[in-house]
DNA sequence: AGAAAGAACTGAACCGGTTCAGTGAGGGAC
DNA sequence: GTCCCTCACTGAACCGGTTCAGTTCTTTCT
């Protein structure tokens, strides 16, 4: 079969224990020992195996990512592909693997941590979509899993952070309307039971207000197309109608500005729109979408670096900011129409 | 710690080897003996440890699934996210995990399987985005690595088949143009070398065949919205400018769709057009895209059951056909121009 | 010079299952 | 009554690493 410790303390000369150290770059070997033994192991192309070194060390070399989404949706979000694929740049060069679920019903969740937990099969997980007073901090609390989160919780968290913070995204955005001479500019919302789903609308609300406009053009969607429409009708029935609407992301804004088309309203001319993620068709829809761009490959990298490195004792607890997506400007916003 | 075998052994009074016998269905104990250490293993909360159950039986209880895509592209496709949901309910009740790797670079993609079997994360993996003479056949023999792929291979292959068939969804598509009374139709084709890139073009081709006309207007692209483009541009330079463009997907489409705007053409009264994937955001396009629709969900799930009986030696090895997409007729098809 | 400390390495236990050879009891055939 | 077979179960080896308690030899300190 496959080489094995023992060949390699065999052709060396020497015995599996000191295999052992001298592949972790532990203590308890000579610089000259260690450099036999590395080069039998060499020789003979032995790759320690997995296996055996998950039950004695207790690891599992592996971290997990917990997808809770409807299956069915999973497909309208650019986030997670980019931001797999992120974690997966890290993971690869460090020996690590990713193991994905995906939690489709609501008790699916807390089940998939328990059985990742109780199988072994990961180290730590990568909490995304963080929620306000996330249960499934204290949930990991419990389970003693080790974690990372996307953003800080609004829940007290003893997992470091890596934060890209949409403030600065949605300021500017809105700052851009204002600048153009609206002064009614909504806000589509995310779900606000999510903590980018309140960040927007609360970066949305002070910018408005810095300006000295009243933030009351608000309403709550899910982030997904159908909700996206009907939370745009119901502005569109308001006495205060808006001039612009600032979705807080693409697809809500696409479903939007497919709606507005139908009502006979023109994007730009009549109703400036902008959207977030900065979605690949978003600059192909007619009119190109305003929208403001994110970096999922780099959250997803720095987040398995940051969980790596507390995995190994090495990071320091602090919160990691990465740099703010920035607005995009494109043919959905102008001036308002006189 | 944990509960472990041994004490399950203690408390119903038998040996190590008995507990495992009755845990896994085996021939060696009465039905009596086996409820009883059924019965202790229940009392106690024991679960058997994955380590050591992957380390003696020389399995992962995992799949494995190599995505080898541009990862800033891979947020584009709305295709994976549904296939992995897919996957994931079929292992989750089995017992099993994904391991998911992402291959950015060429290379990196051989290096990720033989990376998988070497460090026996996985038991066998699913081959998506099959390519003609798809090298990838000839190393998982070479590595003995079980698999299950998307669509049977042109080249040989001893592994089963879960076959979602393109040709007639892109046939409806094309026999629609048709019967409006086209007679100058394009196709917009993604990457030949993939064999879905391959089949609707020769699903196009066949189509105009069968009603008398000549497929000559074929450009290829990559399936992605740059290239969508560009291919889009070179058509209407053609002195035989087709009246109706059909894409080979859905992102395509729409970058194509943006181009003729820009062109002051309007689809479709100059110009129809149709897509393929039915992506959630085809139906806000502006005209709405005429698109055929497939199940990336039920693709998914099914090839996860077909691999795990395979591994169970429950497959007969026949290939499985799941019901092939439909067209979804949208707005962005009409008569041609007179 | 003698004691103590440290470095380099060995051997065996251990992680928690699976599996196989072996044992003893019970039953059927002749 | 004897032989043989089957069934139910045990004990130990095994998967391939990690880790800890010892052993031996060298170095350092007083």
């Amino acid at each position: 079969m496959a080489v094995t410790i023992s060949d390699v303390a065999r052709a060396a000369g020497v015995s599996k224990g000191a295999v052992s150290y001298a592949l972790n770059g532990q203590a308890g070997v000579s610089e000259e020992t260690r450099q036999r033994i590395l080069g039998a192991a060499k020789e003979l192309g032995w790759r320690p195996s997995l296996r055996a070194r998950s039950l004695s060390s207790s690891k599992a070399y592996a971290l997990g990512l917990v997808v809770a989404r409807n299956p069915r949706l999973l497909g309208t979000d650019p986030f997670f592909p980019s931001f797999i694929a992120g974690i997966e740049t890290t993971l690869a060069d460090r020996g690590y693997s990713l193991v994905l679920t995906v939690a489709a019903k609501h008790g699916a969740e807390e089940a998939s941590y328990r059985r990742l937990v109780h199988e072994g099969r990961v180290d730590g997980v990568i909490l995304s979509d963080v929620r306000t007073d996330d249960p499934r901090i204290a949930l990991l609390l419990e389970l003693g899993l080790p974690a990372v989160t996307l953003n800080r919780p609004t829940a007290a968290s003893p997992f470091p952070a890596v934060c890209m913070d949409d403030t600065e995204g949605i300021s500017s955005a809105v700052q851009h309307l204002v600048d153009l001479g609206h002064t009614r500019i909504a806000h589509v919302g995310g779900t606000q039971h999510y903590i980018h789903g309140l960040s927007r609308r609360t970066a949305w609300a002070n910018t408005l207000k810095r300006n000295g406009l009243e933030p009351d053009l608000f309403i709550e969607a899910d982030f997904g197309a159908q909700q996206g429409t009907e939370a745009t009708a119901r502005l569109l029935q308001l006495d205060r109608k808006p001039t612009a609407i600032v979705y807080a992301n693409d697809i809500m804004a696409t479903a939007g500005l497919s709606y507005l088309h139908q009502q006979g309203l023109r994007v730009p001319a009549d109703v400036s729109i902008t959207g977030y993620d900065n979605t690949e068709y978003a600059q192909y829809l007619n009119p190109a979408l305003t929208s403001i761009g994110s970096d999922p490959l780099l959250w997803g990298s720095t987040a398995a670096q940051v969980l790596l490195n507390q995995l190994e004792g090495k990071h320091d607890g602090q919160d990691i900011i990465l740099p703010e997506p920035q607005l995009i400007v494109r043919g959905s916003t102008a001036e308002p129409p006189a």
